[in-house]
DNA sequence: ACCACAACCTGGCCGC
DNA sequence: TGCGGCCAGGTTGTGG
């Protein structure tokens, strides 16, 4: 499901409900998820204390007393609640933590695309993300250096991880969107500027999304059960044959790398070598 | 290096 | 009511 403003407000969720809180039990109710789940059952994570919550990417780690940490990723349909211990456990609800406060925090995922899993300090998966894009080292210089010959279109640029962590494909298409340059261009034909453009849409757009709650399409929840806003204010994502907000023409579609790609053909010019370089201004 | 594609898994929706 | 086909926010691995 989710991307980096959906980790981002489930994080901020569960800092109060976690922090300081000993884990008492760990029940796991499905032999896998992504990975399988033994390990984590084996992790004597009964008697550890959270220390706090943080985000990496997708990423969502809990802090342990003892320097180890909880990974989670929510996958596609990664839904995290903190419930007392008396509600029934729902069909795809796999992990449970029971804390000393009598609360269980409950991982559901109905695709099991997630991961639920005990790491150390650091962990492959962790070290091989890029830049985080609210942060300072994601800026424009960065991208056009790591874009020069990629052919790739700076849409699939955009969503992988290694060149920077947290975006997918609502937020590489509704970023794409407000800076008005096209899924296909080519990221090795994009000028500094922009890049400029591209980030500080980027990051408007991540908070927007934050500040809304993150975008409930279907699956997303926030801890308490309840849906982000953000969808709302979806400018292209899903919008297909509605009009542009801001030209009013027919948002168009097509597809890249498999996923569906959403963008304005009146605000988001067509790649064309040499063609129309003289027309829109910036 | 790049890119298309399949796979992981379940469920919702649409058309017939 | 049922069935087949298509779609879905992510990640990883394959093969060309």
């Amino acid at each position: 499901m989710p991307e980096l403003p959906e980790v981002e407000t489930v994080k901020t969720a569960l800092i109060p409900h976690l922090s300081g809180r000993l884990v008492t039990r760990v029940e796991i109710f499905s032999p896998r998820l992504r990975e399988p789940l033994a390990p984590l059952a084996a992790a004597g994570i009964e008697g550890r204390r959270i220390t706090g919550v943080g985000r990496r990417g997708r990423y969502l780690i809990i802090r342990l007393d003892d320097g180890r940490n909880l990974l989670v990723h929510l996958g596609m349909t990664g839904v995290i609640r903190i419930e007392r211990a008396e509600i029934p456990r729902r069909k795809h609800e796999h992990v449970f933590f029971h804390l000393d406060n009598g609360d269980v925090f409950r991982f559901e995922c109905t695709r099991r695309f997630s991961v639920v899993k005990v790491i150390g300090e650091s962990s492959p998966e962790l070290d091989a993300l890029g830049p985080e894009p609210l942060e300072e080292d994601f800026n424009a210089g960065y991208l056009f250096k790591r874009s020069r010959g990629r052919k790739t279109p700076v849409k699939l640029f955009l969503m992988d991880n290694a060149v920077v962590t947290g975006i997918g494909n609502i937020y590489a298409n509704e970023t794409l969107f407000r800076c008005r340059i096209h899924p296909l261009r080519a990221a090795g034909s994009l000028k500094r500027g922009d890049f400029a453009r591209l980030v500080e849409a980027a990051r408007a757009t991540l908070r927007e999304a934050i500040e809304a709650g993150g975008s409930t399409i279907r699956d997303f929840r926030l801890v308490d059960g309840s849906e982000g806003h953000f969808a709302q204010q979806h400018s292209v994502y899903q919008r297909r044959g509605q009009h542009c907000p801001v030209c009013g023409q027919t948002i168009g579609h097509l597809t890249l790398g498999g996923r569906s790609t959403f963008f304005c053909p009146g605000c988001q010019t067509e790649p064309r070598k040499g063609k129309k370089a003289a027309a829109p201004g910036q």
